[in-house]
DNA sequence: GCTTGACCTTACCATCATTGGAAGGTGCAA
DNA sequence: TTGCACCTTCCAATGATGGTAAGGTCAAGC
């Protein structure tokens, strides 16, 4: 199987498998003659599983650290339960996090008339505020991926 | 006011403040004779207005926009307000799609004894299951700043 | 007046995951 | 043989931000 079918078996596109292979997360494809990349069933079930965890929002190291547990299968079960849990607990406080965003925004908006008065507290207030002495901590500008936990290695 | 300072005042760093100014977020700041960059209160107000959207999860393009909405004040309401709600409405979007993904994990951790055995769910079930042709859509791959909607201009 | 240290300047490079393109080689079918 | 779809490598860009290096400036203390 080459490139462009395992990239269709998997939903990951040729490029990222060959991302994948060059930052090491998957281990470098056997080649043909000619050079060209040849996929076993094994290769397509790792970029499965890369697929997956992707879609659950993983971040490249974090499935790089899923990957050694699932070589590693003696060991497997709580460190992995480990890591989805610490994982589920960083997405649901991103997901917080956003639906303050949210709150704030709407907040803002229920004040603002919607017609052609010019006054509107979304602009004023924005610029007004002050951004009082960082008690806000500067969240990390924000992608799901962001490493936040350092997994269990 | 100097670099320095208005970064201090404003809660955006002179490194994001040069940033902001060559991608003409901002208009360039008066220069002293030495080349220095000097703010006047009227730059601090926007630069705070910026702090503030991005907080709020705008992105470059859309505080842009918002900024030339502030500029235009005979027509602000309205479409700020658009704005905002649209804005709001994505980042629900945002928060549901990452509770959706702390959810499967937990289930997946659920069925996942935890102890020394090998066999976890978690594992299991990412690599066997098949990406079915693209029915879910690829998301964007998330980031919180994504264009979702086309802004108003 | 000179030194020191804190500030400023520009110009790069790196990050993370991903996409795009260019330039060239290969496989297969008509 | 031609053509097209695929493959290869390499290089560059994205967005928002951090870092660093080499050099100029300012103000205080001596």
């Amino acid at each position: 199987m080459n490139i462009g079918h395992a990239a269709k078996a998997t939903g990951i596109s040729t490029k990222m498998i060959r991302y994948y292979e060059s930052i090491g997360l998957i281990s470098p494809a056997h080649r043909s003659q000619a050079g060209y990349r040849v996929y076993t069933d094994d290769d397509i079930h790792a970029l499965r599983f890369i697929n997956s965890a992707r879609d659950l929002g993983f971040s490249v190291e974090q499935m790089r650290d899923l990957l050694d547990l699932w070589g590693d299968r003696s060991r497997a079960s709580a460190d992995v339960k480990a890591l989805a849990l610490a994982h589920a607990a960083m997405l649901e406080e991103k997901a917080r996090s956003l639906q303050d965003m949210s709150r704030t925004l709407r907040h803002l908006a229920d004040n603002c008339h919607g017609d052609d008065r010019p006054d509107c507290p979304i602009i004023d207030e924005f610029a007004v505020a002050p951004p009082p002495r960082e008690l806000r901590k500067r969240q990390p500008r924000f992608g799901v991926a962001a490493q936040v936990y350092s997994p269990a290695r």
